[in-house]
DNA sequence: CTATATCCTAGTTGGCAAGTCGGAATAAGC
DNA sequence: GCTTATTCCGACTTGCCAACTAGGATATAG
């Protein structure tokens, strides 16, 4: 449940490519999806990059060379207003969507459970305020590391379950393992 | 973004009516649709309420009289299992379902952004947990007292503005409106 | 003037939430 | 025992919208 679309997914992706390169010269969306392995069409992300920039998060340079940059920096992009640019408001139910106040909720028993979809919003959105885009960057960066570690130490595993035991090698004959 | 479907949406307002006549007799899913406002197929309830007696929230008698009724009190029942049980794990990303543990996240760029949806899923997470069902009714409550205070001061109003004022009344013919 | 980009509007489509169908099982009241 | 009210169940259909595509215009570096 309360799953988020893949512009989401992709639009957050971008952006953290993006801000790995915060003051280089401009990515172009080629060199974005090469990167970050998003293996689509670039006119999708055309879409999602499009929310993003007039919503002033991105600036662009067309022609030859162009491409898109960090219009602050990132410490000040914020996850919350990273997402609503892509996916619109927060809003677990329509009558919880933030912004807008409860007109749409007239009726009764709607409004039963109208305290429980505020909270969850408010939530969601406390989060996301909290974490910014250097953050996520961060932590990314620390992930990948932990990710290669863990990735060397499968290879290291993988050679030594390879490698026949000093002792006694594996006897031959079909149905012969152990459980022990 | 994040929009919980109808199956939560219905389910917990189900749930509400049950809460409210916990103790009594068994509700039908006649009487809880006309109640709640929920102008569906009763098929489509049962599809909601089978799921709740499959994790043990309900219990039902069958045959005339029948009906649903709570498992448990309203105050050891946590919207997070409700939800849980209508909608299936939290997960705002695959790689970020609750319960199981990122296998799925061998990638090092989507791990990018594990973090920022793990996080989103825990704050969900930890808000569904501290509300029940029992906070719910209680708020619902008190909500409906509101809605009907509002209700009355609204039609005050209308009786208000329909009556003639003491000095000039509205001069009757076509087009005569006038926009100061 | 060509290659490489962004920019924009308007399609198309596949999957799945949402809702439907038909019928079996169970119990109360007459 | 018959009728009526109800839960129970698996399988089917449908409508919608996120996700993606098509096609072309516009801008800039070399």
């Amino acid at each position: 449940m309360l799953r988020v679309s893949t512009r989401g997914e992709y639009g957050v992706r971008l952006m953290v490519h993006l801000a790995r390169h915060y003051g280089d010269r401009p990515c172009s969306l080629t060199e974005i999806s090469l990167a970050e392995g998003l293996e689509l069409q670039q006119q999708y992300l055309e879409q999602l990059v499009r929310s993003l920039r007039q919503h002033g998060m991105v600036e662009s340079t067309r022609g030859a060379h162009g491409g898109y940059r960090l219009a602050k920096s990132p410490e000040e992009l914020r996850m919350s207003e990273i997402l609503r640019a892509l996916e619109g408001p927060i809003a677990p139910m329509i009558c919880a969507t933030e912004g807008e106040m409860d007109v749409i909720c007239d009726r009764l028993d709607g409004c039963s459970t109208h305290f429980l979809w505020a909270r969850v919003r408010d939530a969601v959105s406390a989060t996301l305020d909290a974490i910014t885009l250097a953050d996520l960057l961060r932590e990314a960066d620390s992930a990948r590391a932990v990710q290669e570690v863990m990735a060397s130490q499968r290879a290291v595993q993988r050679l030594i379950t390879l490698t026949p035991r000093a002792g006694r090698s594996t006897p031959g004959g079909a149905g012969a393992q152990q459980q022990a």
